[in-house]
DNA sequence: TTGTAAGCGTTATCAC
DNA sequence: GTGATAACGCTTACAA
């Protein structure tokens, strides 16, 4: 295998020149460099990054932390990161956390080792406190997260609004006893939406009935159950918003299991617009989110961050958008109610 | 930043026996090991992997290449890569190829520059020889692929056979117009589940007709459009092997929108039972692959070349399984037609 | 069991 | 514009 020297004596200069040549080619004669290139082609030589990133105390390698890849919502933001970091040069490096706060924590030593120059944490588990402190030694960036005190950038949608839109269609639409399938509650991003829904539900007049709400997971599993028990008390809705499409087919799908009708018993809305969203049976009304965009987004900030420009604006929010399908009913109905 | 010469000072000892402590603990004295213990602890040294790496040149990180991590299907082969990958303390840096060749082989750089210990390639499309080439000089494994040449360990399903198994589950259910839509047939996987679908309309008696093939890329659109197609010529068929499950939820779609039931007046089969294919109205007929076992088997395999195991062993074909649901029809009817 | 010291291949800082 | 040369922080013979 070629090294740098061997290049260097038979272009008949020094490894000072090639690397020159390498790096900073301007820097150079065009003769020399023509030199340095043909011996470069000649020896097929190859650069020793491991070399190079240890000299300079870099990688353009940035760790993205995932609570799980084979959920298709953060596939999509990854898939978004990868495309920005591979215009930029950046590699990127896929950790699982499998929401455990252990594993998060733990692929600090990542960045403590100086294997990575910067990480996204999606979703993040971590106490505030702790990516604060991680935050002030590293370049780190959160997406789909959403934070109290802003110091560390961030990219969302306004989760909140979405939730008031979702909720406020469905009012638009005649409904009066709506439920609600939320996240899990602990999660910011899920109180936000919980707290879109009740705020629209309150805004027109129709109150919160605890017993149309559930705390769900986001899983298709719990959106069955959780409308399952929903269907089976005295108090029924005629509509309900749950707060991720995978819920919103196991509520469908739960309704369909008691010859409930979607949308003409049951009008729904989810919210993500995956990839499965429009090729249901129904079609499914949801907000969709801009994920390979909240990827992109993501790691532009980071590159500012490590390019050390300075970013002063923390919280981006995206702009999601009320997809109308069959799911909800709309299409079906002639005349929306005048509020 | 402590380095290691700084925790050899403070515990008095050389950095060579700091070394020893970190790598290989049992050679050195449990007193001066707890000496250095407490330093580490004192200084919080954390060792620079990019030293470490360049010194012994090997990197503890694998190259996945995936034609697009967006696709379910490889974000859970990257899922079972990952997890086997990091119980083994290997990372894994992600790279999309969005399946153009030219991004395919420009990773083979990673492995030149030592920047990657191995890969391992999902669907590659680069030529047989050129991956012959390469799997000469660095290990690397490949998933969901066929070679003819066995000399790069793959890990795959039988596809023949399951294309077989598909369309004989339709054969048995009484249907003689059997349509197919394969994937495209450059790729030997996609070849093979056709070849198995010929091979059962064959020895059923049943013969192939032209009219019924139509070569799909394995997208919903075209599992719609070729669909639609189908249902408006003449020969119409009364079930369709998909060779994916987004095709079969397009082809179902389709028949839908001319107002074709399913299983009633199509029964369809499709391929992959990714995630979605069992909360799908009606739950989808499906040859179910192990990806995320496909994903651990090949970083299995992987793993086995780093440690310079001989892999004799060339293809390694994963148990598949026909999953029964409803748009078969299999369960509506009553008899199984006999054979 | 521990220490000494020579690298690993590149880049950066000086001179020239 | 180019060349010497000293790092970078760790590992590993080899010596003690």
């Amino acid at each position: 295998m070629a090294k740098m020297s061997d290049v260097a004596k038979l272009a008949g200069v020094s490894t000072a020149t090639v690397s020159r040549v390498l790096r900073n080619p301007e820097a150079v004669k065009p003769v020399t460099k023509a030199k340095v290139d043909q011996a470069i082609e000649q020896l097929n030589y190859e650069p020793n990054m491991l070399a190079r990133h240890f000299r300079r105390t870099e990688t353009n390698t940035i760790l993205v932390l995932v609570p799980n890849i084979r959920n298709t919502v953060f596939a999509e933001i990854v898939g978004g990161i990868e495309e920005e970091a591979s215009v930029h040069g950046y590699r990127v490096l896929l950790r699982n956390t499998n929401n455990q706060f252990g594993s998060e924590y733990g692929s600090v030593e990542h960045l403590k080792q100086r294997q990575v120059d910067g990480m996204i944490m999606l979703s993040p588990k971590m106490e505030e406190r702790l990516m604060l402190e991680i935050s002030n030694e590293f370049p780190i960036v959160l997406a789909t997260a959403h934070l109290a005190s802003s110091n560390i950038p961030f990219v969302s949608i306004d989760n909140k609004k979405s939730g008031w839109k979702a909720t406020e269609h469905l009012i638009r639409l005649g409904h009066k006893r709506i439920a609600c399938i939320s996240g899990p509650l602990r999660m910011p991003l899920s109180e936000l939406r919980y707290e879109g829904y009740r705020q629209a539900m309150i805004e027109h007049g129709l109150g919160v009935d605890e017993r149309l709400i559930r705390e769900g997971d986001f899983t298709y599993e719990s959106g069955y159950e959780h409308m399952t028990s929903l269907l089976s008390q005295a108090e029924r809705p005629t509509a309900v918003f749950a707060a991720s499409d995978d819920m919103a087919i196991g509520a469908i799908n739960a309704a369909s299991a008691v010859e409930w009708k979607v949308p003409e018993d049951l009008a729904v809305v989810g919210f993500d617009n995956i990839q499965f969203a429009s090729m249901y049976n129904p079609p499914l009304t949801t907000i969709a989110q801009p994920f390979f965009d909240m990827g992109k987004r993501a790691m532009e900030l980071l590159l500012k961050k490590l390019n050390g420009e300075e970013v002063t604006k923390m919280e981006h929010l995206l702009s999601d958008e009320l997809v109308i399908r069959e799911s909800c009913g709309a299409k079906q109905q002639k005349k929306v109610v005048p509020l």
